[in-house]
DNA sequence: TAAATATACTTAACAGTGTTAAGTTTTCAA
DNA sequence: TTGAAAACTTAACACTGTTAAGTATATTTA
């Protein structure tokens, strides 16, 4: 029994190594250059070898998604010293952006590229770590509205809302879009300010 | 002159007959699924000749985009009938929403893929339809604060703030993500919610 | 210990992609 | 009618993801 525990110990260990190399892959060169033959290559292997690892590219893809989620969520521990929830959420929004802006590849695979979303719906797994951000978001919103800091509404519909705003913003400015509205430099600083105003804004008078 | 107009003419009868079967391609399979190859067969043409009309595939995706622009900016129309600012920037998140969900392939290449971003920067030409969209938008936020139906703040912040939450709703619906905040069949109407909370939160109480 | 089996990995290939260089056919002016 | 210019195609390059078939390398069995 211990041999064959090894041995299944040396498939994880060429899968983490797989996993590894191929993000590096995607912070130097971007999504877009990241191809199956470049990962082998890195991994010394040959390209077909890795399918015996994974299934197939997506499947590389929504790993390294994974491990995105986890680099998100880590950035949020310090969260939790906040008790005001408006303040808090806040705080949330302004790491979303700056996970965004600082890691624009991570980014696209995690919200923007479907490849990685293809594989978990026929893998019929859950989105562990995305789902995990999301219940946060909604267990702030709740939070809230019970000590009346909001105006009471569906909880989904304002997680949807606010969510949607810094996706909205982080998914334009990575897309160049943003460029359109206001001059490149100013970007960044917009966008903070138009976070800074919804939740101005949505806060109870 | 005449033989040189008519040849010129010829040429633009050409290049319109590969956007339009370029984009017959795009709501029939997708964009992932439109090929340099593909279109050429639809118009009757070596693949290489294409390249006489457009410098690369990405010049192609440009204009068709310009055509989606041109799409959405007819839907808008009937908007100037609308005189309360607030209720026409409403309808006009309404008709984004639903021009996104009805042209999820339009919208994919106008707003999310970078591909005609590329050709527009190298091109050194305007977003055309695009900025006026955007135009538009700002217009009516501005008027909007004239009349002191919204809290005074920077146009650009409420107008980036604006368009990054209809934006982030479409897109993350297209990319199959809000289905992991409320169930699939909810989405489209939720989103809807979203659109209506945000107008009345930042309505002037 | 030797043969048989299972595991790990590679080579070769298929069908597809965008794009370019070189060659051919067609059109038109001198 | 000849010669040049324009329009178009063929062949090829360097990629892409992926599969089938073959080859070594361990491991197990006789």
């Amino acid at each position: 029994m211990s041999i064959v525990a090894r041995k299944e110990k040396q498939k994880q260990e060429i899968r983490s190594l797989i996993l590894e190399e191929s993000m590096k892959l995607f912070v130097e060169e971007g999504f877009s250059k990241v191809s199956v033959r470049k990962i082998a290559e890195r991994v010394q292997y040959s390209p077909t070898t890795l399918y015996l690892y994974f299934k197939d590219k997506n499947e590389i893809l929504f790993y390294c998604c994974e491990s995105g989620f986890k680099k998100m969520l880590e950035q949020n521990i310090a969260l939790g010293l906040i008790s005001d929830p408006i303040e808090r959420l806040h705080q949330m929004g302004i790491n979303y952006l700056n996970f965004g802006l600082e890691n624009p590849e991570y980014y696209d695979l995690m919200f923007i590229q479907e490849a990685p979303m293809a594989t978990l719906i026929d893998m019929g797994a859950g989105w562990s770590s995305g789902d995990q951000a999301l219940e946060a978001l909604k267990i702030i919103v709740q939070d809230a509205m019970d000590k009346g800091l909001l105006v009471p509404a569906k909880v989904e519909t304002v997680a949807m809302a606010v969510w949607s705003m810094v996706h909205g913003l982080v998914s334009l400015a990575i897309r160049q879009r943003l460029d359109k509205l206001v001059a490149p430099e100013e970007v960044e600083n917009t966008m903070h300010e138009s976070l800074d105003w919804l939740l101005k804004t949505m806060k109870k008078a």
